[in-house]
RNA sequence: CGGGCUGUGGCGCAGCUUGGUUAGCGCGCUUGACUGGGGGUCAAGAGGUCGCCGGUUCAAAUCCGGCCAGCCCGACCA
């Protein structure tokens, strides 16, 4: 992810010309490249009221793509979708102690309705663990009735500090998945289930961002969980985002919602159960990631255009040759998108789907066409080729297929480039903010979490040496620590 | 909530210290022409109660007071 990298010397003379419009970099200023990239991409603009966020038809339809991708994974691990209400009676927040504790400073509450001020004060939903399991105290009765298996795609609202679009907003969109397990193993198993199998896979199969994998510290915990797993990736800047998490609640919840059911032998246990999530900061993920001083990088699988067939100039047998590759892409089975405005200027033209991170280009102009030629551009390489009229197909297929295992391949060598492994807390903290530390968790302990917090730096996870996941009973003080910045 | 700063066309800013005629600039926008293989050129336009209220003054974007809003830095978080 090196500017070397993205800009090789074979293309002809990419240009970021002049100071108008061009964005500024990301080793200038990489928050300010992150608003422009944003802004410029049209993914986003600050809602009227402070904190929220207005996300616009190209960002959304990333969203979709993303949504449509953990939802299958969802399915498949067997969760069924449901909704439950926006807004929660103020009493189920307060039944369940570190809940109360972790989320009283981000609740909004609702203290009038109707012209009038209301009985009781409800709360818009910061995530939904109570409401659920009010209703899963109700549904669940028998061993029979489990496990249950439900998921929710919805908004939820947390009063924010410092907002940034998409990765800390006041209302941002989610899925959220809400689990009873007859067992602990059962609750354990499938919490790694949903980690692995749907949030890994998706970010790292889709979005093409190679995440690490483990579980939190005390310190970084979810809020009523007895265990957080999570996805942590590295930015273009070296820091650190979680991607999605996956709780083991224990019997915190059951406890407190009176969860219980009769098992074979009649008796009445608590269940034991699991949530999930992952939000539209994956977006912002895919920004930082893979984004380049161009613009946005799109892996295929999740552009809302694959591919972009424009006209460099107002021309009739150029737009005839432009309008046929479009039909050809187009029942090929590609999103295509026609780009024939030759009242605006060619460079404007892809400089802006560069922005939008659209993966191909096919740029069809007289010149080439008068030898039976086009230039396809893969965006994620800014490489051009000249390829023959009946070869575009083939090209575009090829970029498509590629792309987005190569832009996973250049995150994870970007990522393994900037960590660094260590074997004390001194060096650790030295070491620890051009991008990730491992060190032994034994040498950081608590007490280390304070030393490092005290320079902005925290431990994105636990892990074993090998990036597996602790067994079920592993000691933590066998674990490796990866300490970085995050956001 | 503690510390630093800013409010001027859609966006980004200058002007304020040392009040003085039609408040400028860049980008964007509109129209036209020439252009056209990486944000092209030229010309003509549209668009602003200078955050709000009050005060000083012959005269306030500019000086004074109050209020409001927003930004940045610290403690929370997907």
């Amino acid at each position: 992810m090196t500017d070397s990298a993205a800009t090789p010397e074979s293309t002809r003379t990419p240009t970021r010309p002049g100071t108008k419009g061009a964005l500024t970099t990301r080793v200038e200023d990489f928050p300010r490249w992150y608003q422009e990239v944003v802004a410029r991409a049209e993914l986003a603009d600050n809602g009227p009221v402070r904190g929220t966020m207005v996300i616009r038809p190209w960002g959304y339809e990333i969203w979709e793509r993303l949504q449509a991708a953990i939802d299958e994974r969802i399915k498949a691990a067997g969760a069924h979708n449901a909704y439950f209400p926006l807004f929660i009676p103020e009493a189920f927040m307060r039944l369940e102690a570190e809940h109360v504790e972790g989320f009283d400073p981000e609740l909004w509450v609702v203290t009038h309705g109707g012209g009038r001020q209301l009985d009781e004060p409800v709360v818009v939903r910061p995530t939904s663990e109570t409401v659920i399991n009010h209703f899963f105290a109700k549904w669940i009765q028998s061993y029979r009735d489990l496990p249950m298996l439900v998921n929710q795609w919805c908004n939820v609202v947390r009063w924010e500090l410092r907002p940034r679009l998409f990765l800390r907003t006041t209302e941002f969109l989610w899925q959220e998945g809400h689990t009873a397990h007859a067992d602990e193993a059962d609750a354990r198993a499938y919490a790694l289930r949903i980690l692995t199998d749907v949030y890994r896979d998706a970010i790292e199969q889709v979005a093409g961002i190679p995440v690490l994998v483990g579980h939190k510290t005390a310190r970084e915990r979810f809020a009523g969980a007895v265990r957080t797993w999570t996805c942590e990736a590295m930015m273009g800047d070296g820091k650190a985002l979680q991607m999605g998490t996956s709780h083991e609640l224990g019997q915190n919840f059951a406890k407190a919602f009176g969860i219980q059911y009769s098992d074979a032998t009649g008796a009445l246990r608590h269940v034991w159960q699991t949530s999930w999530g992952a939000s539209t900061r994956l977006i912002g993920a895919l920004i930082m990631a893979h984004g380049d001083d161009f613009g946005l990088r799109l892996p295929p699988a999740l552009a809302p255009v694959e591919v972009v067939v424009l006209c460099v100039r107002e021309d009739e047998a150029v737009c005839k040759a432009a309008s046929a590759l479009f039909e050809e892409l187009r029942r090929g089975g590609r999103r295509v998108h026609l780009d024939a405005r030759t009242d605006t200027g060619f460079g404007r033209r892809t400089v802006d789907w560069e922005l939008k991170g659209v993966p191909v280009r096919v740029e069809v102009g007289p010149r080439d066409l008068a030898d039976g030629n086009v230039t396809v551009v893969a965006r994620h390489l800014r490489t051009k080729e000249t390829v023959p009229l009946a070869g575009v197909a083939d090209a575009v297929e090829r970029i498509c297929r590629s792309a987005g295992r190569e832009l996973r391949d250049e995150a994870l060598a970007f990522r393994e480039a900037r960590t660094a492994t260590v074997g004390s807390m001194a060096e650790a903290l030295e070491a620890g903010t051009a991008g990730f530390v491992r060190v032994p968790w034994n040498k950081v302990g608590e007490p280390g979490e304070l030393q490092l917090a005290a320079q902005a730096l925290t431990v994105r996870c636990l892990q074993r040496g090998d990036g597996g996941l602790a067994a079920a009973g592993e000691p933590d003080d066998a674990l490796v620590a990866v300490v970085g910045r995050s956001y």
